[in-house]
DNA sequence: ACAGTTCGGAACCGACTAGTACAAAACACG
DNA sequence: CGTGTTTTGTACTAGTCGGTTCCGAACTGT
């Protein structure tokens, strides 16, 4: 009955992320989207209706493609659960070591345009909720960390929230290599510390 | 010999960066920046040749208006190093609680401009240092870590900066209180376990 | 083959951007 | 009281922003 999508709404879509993810909302103008993500105006208007609702969806799904996959990787798995919270800091240092600067998307939006428009900060609050509660499930199914109080624990999931956020923005701001391994370094031996205390 | 400026620079500097502090460096375009700062057009650009660099001239600013206080605050007081840590991060709760989201200019830059354009890079670096040696300093002058190697301490050092940067995001995110006090809650808790180690 | 849709592409929109040019106003000095 | 110098405010530039409109092309169901 019609024309068909010369492209694939997916595929744009993960263009879209990219660009987001490499240049930031503002500096991500419409010129740079259509070029990343290979159509035209007429399309990305047809398909997204707007470069705000683009990126709300950009942002759903860099929660299906980055951050789901950190939780689970956060809360499954046979090692213990400090391990994942290790294996998952490391894998942010190892993304800076290979030149990858673009820090998470999520955390750069954080300080950038969800600090002006409400429905961006609302899914980047959820999707912090996702990875505290991650956090929280890892300490838990951890031998220094299960028996520790429920407070306790929750408290602990948001100090490795806060954590994981400064390293971030760390990695984006092109800080050096050193200063981002010397923050995991740290975090490994103070909560290696904590598990002698239960 | 000449007609005086009507306006103290250094004010006008002041106001900039209140401006730049509450927007970020993109959102404030040349008519938010001049009526914050209260002169026009061609005072602006006859007084800070343009945009950029009057961000630059803020950043310095910033250093010794925020950043350099909290260092000494980190670096001299009579109480143990570890207190001023504490009361550091406390008192970024304390701008939270009163409804203060900016965040700090530094962080959010960093996330931002910073990430682009290599002079602002460069300071943001230069006041991280600042930030991590401060830490250093605290660390060292507490009973908990005044005993413990200099790699050691260095390498907390940046966990406390990291620490620091993440919460001041999770600050202008306008992530929950809740969510903040418990981060700083934990981070208490874990530096107060290390001081046993020793 | 044809009607009905939806596509892609480009021209166009007003608003806004950072930055410049210039004339008038305001002072200091002789 | 000029005169010279600098600041001031404003008009203006050239370019970009996100977004709309329009039309011919391309495809589908009948």
């Amino acid at each position: 009955m019609a024309r068909p999508r010369e492209f694939d709404i997916d595929d744009a879509l993960q263009r879209a992320m990219n660009v987001f993810w490499t240049h930031g909302y503002d500096a991500a103008s419409l010129p740079v989207l259509l070029d990343g993500m290979g159509l035209t105006r007429g399309s990305l208007y047809k398909a997204f209706s707007d470069k705000k609702n683009l990126f709300l969806k950009v942002l759903n799904r860099y929660e299906v493609e980055a951050v789901i996959p950190a939780t689970t990787l956060l809360t499954t798995g046979p090692a213990d659960g400090l391990e994942r919270i290790k294996a998952q800091f490391d894998s942010v240092i190892e993304c800076a070591r290979q030149g990858d600067s673009r820090g998470c998307l999520l955390c750069s939006s954080a300080a950038g345009v969800a600090a002006v428009d409400t429905d961006i900060e609302e899914i980047v609050h959820a999707q912090f909720d996702l990875m505290s509660n991650a956090f929280d499930v890892a300490l838990k199914e951890s031998n220094a960390f299960c028996d520790a109080g429920e407070q306790y624990r929750a408290e602990t999931a948001n100090l490795l929230l806060s954590q994981y956020v400064g390293l971030r923005i760390l990695v984006r701001s092109k800080a050096p290599l050193a200063r981002l391994q010397q923050c995991v370094k740290a975090l490994d031996q103070l909560l290696s510390v904590t598990r002698y205390r239960y």
